[in-house]
DNA sequence: TGTACATCAGTGAACGCGCGTTCACTGATGTAC
DNA sequence: TGTACATCAGTGAACGCGCGTTCACTGATGTAC
């Protein structure tokens, strides 16, 4: 037996699989202590591998925090088009799947979501980041889209715009409401119903949803 | 000549203003590196004192930060409240002015936004943190309250989701797109027109602000 | 099928650094009498 | 008005710590022949 760690993700002196590994291992020490609270260091010994180690697969501690966040947004991106489902039932209800799809995931991944969204990564000289942030953007800027797409041409604001306030909202409720965070505010409702509630009235000051603006969620 | 160093804020062996010295030290840290790029240690050395001065102000670090929050929350309340104006010149134009004074602080007070926000302070363990943070949201909740008066109750939403409808809007925009940061991201209208504009169609949903929504803001 | 060798992905020790915090101390200030 | 003394708000040195990163190295892997 002269693998003694045995355990799965490391078979001998190679560890296999590292570059995951310290993502997860990121991923975990951002969960619990916030994004300053991760160090490549802590990372290494977590993946049980020397401090030297992650630097074969990532320049420094900055670049690996890249990478997380990147990560997340390909979740994210995906999590979003799923919810989107291509504006099925209708782009409405789609549209209210792309927002509960919003908030589930900064609840679910709070981790990602920092790394997204919190450190400070966001346009500052990394286009791969952008990029994929650009692409989740895309899905709300297509769902937006769509769901005006029936108003008539005078009385059509732009779909950038929309799907600006849509996101907007949606991260305003997600950082201040909708983490798991220790003890999160008291507010008489649920993210998710918060949200439904926001986007149904914007959507009918823009003359969508016909029917009578939801008076207590 | 024994006071060597002159200049204000320093008389001597007394410091005579070091606790608000330290308080504008961490902002300016903050504001240069953000929340976690300030240390007590350069703190201390910004403000021309030993490493151990601090202590006879603050408990720790933290205690430290969340008086800098604290500070934040009052400047913030009073910002609101001066854009409030009591309603005038009306409820609406008074709302939008809240908004406006929003971003304003959340562009021109960066490192005070951050650590009010940003620091995971909020909500863990420090009332008087959380009773700043009850204070400011009180002002939006009265302009709220005051703005949906003139609805009839059949048509009334709770002025308390409304309050959470403009907050987390306001905050959403702030903080994706609001703050001097490096690069923001490119977006083709200002936070102000943004928010602006968001927060009409809102009303215009609630039955509010009888205009058209505007299509191009 | 075997073997030499290049390359890859680790090790472990060390570096310099700056941090938070504590300690015994001391200079300055204010107050009682 | 002067003086003893308590208290306040600093000092400076030190502690233990963990970090990011670099270095020469070495074990494992894969490939050419």
């Amino acid at each position: 037996m002269s693998c003694k760690h045995g355990g799965p993700g490391r078979r001998g002196y190679h560890h296999g699989n590292l570059r995951e590994a310290l993502i997860q291992a990121a991923l975990s020490l951002i969960g619990d202590k916030g994004p300053a609270g991760f160090t490549i260091a802590e990372a290494a010994r977590s993946a049980g591998v020397s401090p030297a180690a992650p630097y074969r697969h990532f320049r420094d501690r900055e670049e690996l925090m890249g990478d997380v966040a990147r990560l997340g947004f390909e979740r994210f991106t995906a999590d979003l088009e799923k919810a989107w489902h291509g504006g099925n039932p209708s782009p409405l209800e789609a549209l209210q799947n792309v927002g509960r799809a919003y908030l589930a995931f900064a609840r679910n991944e709070p981790a990602y979501y920092a790394a997204m969204f919190e450190t400070g990564l966001l346009h500052t000289q990394n286009p791969a980041l952008d990029q994929s942030a650009a692409c989740a953007f895309e899905v709300l800027h297509t769902a937006t889209k769509k769901l005006i797409e029936k108003l008539p041409d005078k009385d059509r604001p732009p779909a950038h715009m929309v799907a600006l306030h849509v996101w907007s909202q949606s991260h305003g409720i997600a950082s201040l409401f909708g983490r798991g965070g220790a003890a999160p505010p008291r507010i008489p409702v649920s993210p998710e119903e918060l949200l439904e509630a926001a986007v149904l009235i914007y959507l009918r000051g823009l003359g969508l949803a016909g029917g009578a603006a939801p008076a207590s969620p």
